[in-house]
DNA sequence: TTGAAAGCGCTAACAC
DNA sequence: GTGTTAGCGCTTTCAA
């Protein structure tokens, strides 16, 4: 940044013979300047080069039209398509977005989240990461009444908003899908139980098999990282198991696909002999063979919803922390990879 | 942000009864200060809940340790991941992303590049939309000596370094490729031209076919947006060719599926038919059958590589308009849909 | 080693 | 409709 001379709004005042409080009402529109000196102001302003210095104003105002966003990471499909949507939504408001990653990791979670602080952003949109169990370090947001939002990983934390899926919905819909497919034995590989999203989607597993009077067998409960490894991992202790299972249903696509391909190489037949599930509906999931059956959700919907529910609060339309949890629909895409019947 | 009485250097100055520029001195570990009184103003400052204004540091130190990042869109898996390359390196050093997207319009970038003008960051990173071709709007940046990289999608432009694969290189390597494999009739799919990635790939592929004595036919060359319908049209005007093309060269992953799976509608063969080379090395590329061949270059690598040249040259380690283009390396990644040969 | 004081550029309460 | 004035909280020169 240059610092020889930036043209400010004493020096329009001067150049006009106006007081810098006329000016920097001439500036922003206020009512009470008519609207000839306005004219004159935002001419001369032009003509100036003069551009506003965000920094006195925010030291003034307190305020930073600034939206934090802490993200486990930011390159996945899922999280970038939540963060554009954001993004769009900030933007159209004028308020600018502040990321961070935190590596799925809780230690870099806490000093991304001091920084937020530090940064004084207005308002912190957070998806947890893989690891993080104690919400403490969010204390000192909601202590000085920054407004909070969990998306997806969310976690259970006072006066803190949260934008979900229902997960409870869509674990049951995917096995029920495969029950109704003639699944009987339904292995689930999941991830860290801990997390809202993976808790809630077991439940949905395990009500769909009682409502098919299918007892819950916790030997094809499989729980991992969900890396590609870990489905790979995951498809050779399926392979073990006896009786061999019937259908998978995987919590995240990847794994899943990772999973498939390594039952394929074993002849065994998806779907007929094992029909499989996936989450997320990933853009790889329909172009691999057979095309994988998933839950879809929007992220970048997600993400608008997330915005602007920041915003509306910040603007004093609502109270976040009243409207306490939004859940956003699924849908299950169903492919090859699960149907049995036509 | 809450408004009543943030703790200011002053409280603690008056808690200690030492001036507020002793507390400021000894908050930085400023050297003319016992080392005594830091450890008191520390502790106090600790015991007060004290957090320093950013907004006054920056009025004072006319800096915001703030990057501005411009990209054409957030949820690709290249952006994300330079995004993340850039992110890390930041935030190792201290330093903030102030993240917008052009959507691909020149009009939205414009507006981008005001904001983050406005926000006054340190420094800026973008990839250009992909229809910019006034570069203009950077003018105001320049001028004020605000460092500026161009990375992916670079212009020709004063004063800017660039960050950039070696397209031409990488073009070269993938028609050769295609040679070796036998082929012929090398059609190439490619986006805008005044793009320097697809100018510089296209020249490659010219280079690549002089080498082998083959003349250059502009029926082959197929110029779209790249999008997967995109892909599919390419493919039909494939087809109608006379004679058929027995090698294509798309400058992009998704839409070289898009095109090899319309090809395969038409029980054309692949490789043995027509050999597909694509560019990217999206994940999609390993996953699809047969395997798509493609050039692999690190978005992390080099979003890595932006953010620690901007912070160098801001840190005043060496002047970025000096190493004016650094070019990093890109490799083929030889699968089944180019292999006609073990 | 510490303190006093000026000022970064802007806003808003209050006065006219 | 416009001007005066007092800071917002921090850094930094200069002086002690």
């Amino acid at each position: 940044m240059k610092d020889n001379k930036e043209v400010t709004i004493y020096d329009i005042a001067e150049a006009l013979e106006v007081s810098p409080s006329t000016v920097s009402r001439g500036l922003k529109g206020h009512q009470s300047i008519s609207s000839d000196t306005k004219k004159k102001v935002k001419a001369q302003a032009q003509k100036m080069g003069y551009r506003s210095n965000i920094f006195a104003k925010n030291l003034r105002r307190k305020k930073t039209n600034t939206i934090g966003v802490i993200v486990p990471k930011l390159n996945s499909h899922f999280m970038s398509s939540a963060i554009a949507g954001m993004e769009k939504i900030a933007n159209e408001n004028g308020y600018n977005l502040l990321i961070s990653q935190s590596l799925e990791t809780e230690q870099k979670e806490k000093t991304n989240v001091e920084t937020m602080f530090e940064n004084r952003v207005d308002g912190l949109a957070v998806s947890l990461a893989y690891d993080t169990n104690d919400l403490s370090h969010f204390d000192p947001i909601i202590e000085n009444d920054i407004p909070l939002i969990f998306f997806d990983r969310v976690g259970y934390y006072k006066s803190a908003a949260n934008v979900i899926i229902d997960n409870f919905q869509a674990g049951y819909q995917a096995v029920t899908h495969l029950l109704e497919q003639g699944c009987k034995r339904i292995a689930h590989i999941t991830g860290n139980l801990s997390r809202n999203v993976y808790e809630d989607r077991l439940k949905g597993y395990k009500k769909a098999l009682s409502d098919y009077d299918i007892s819950f067998n916790p030997e094809y409960l499989i729980q991992n990282d969900l890396s590609d490894e870990a489905g790979v991992e995951a498809a050779k202790t399926i392979l073990d198991m006896k009786p061999l299972p019937d259908g998978i249903f995987v919590t995240s696509d990847s794994p899943a696909i990772a999973c498939m391909n390594t039952l394929k190489k074993q002849k065994i037949n998806i779907p007929a002999d094992i029909a499989i599930v996936g989450f997320n509906n990933d853009p790889i999931a329909s172009y691999i063979e057979p095309k994988l059956t998933t839950i879809n959700y929007h992220g970048t919907e997600m993400g608008k919803v997330v915005a602007r529910n920041l915003i509306n609060h910040l603007k004093g339309d609502y109270n976040i922390s009243v409207t306490n949890t939004i859940i956003l629909g699924t849908e299950l895409v169903i492919r090859a990879s699960s149907q049995r019947k036509p």
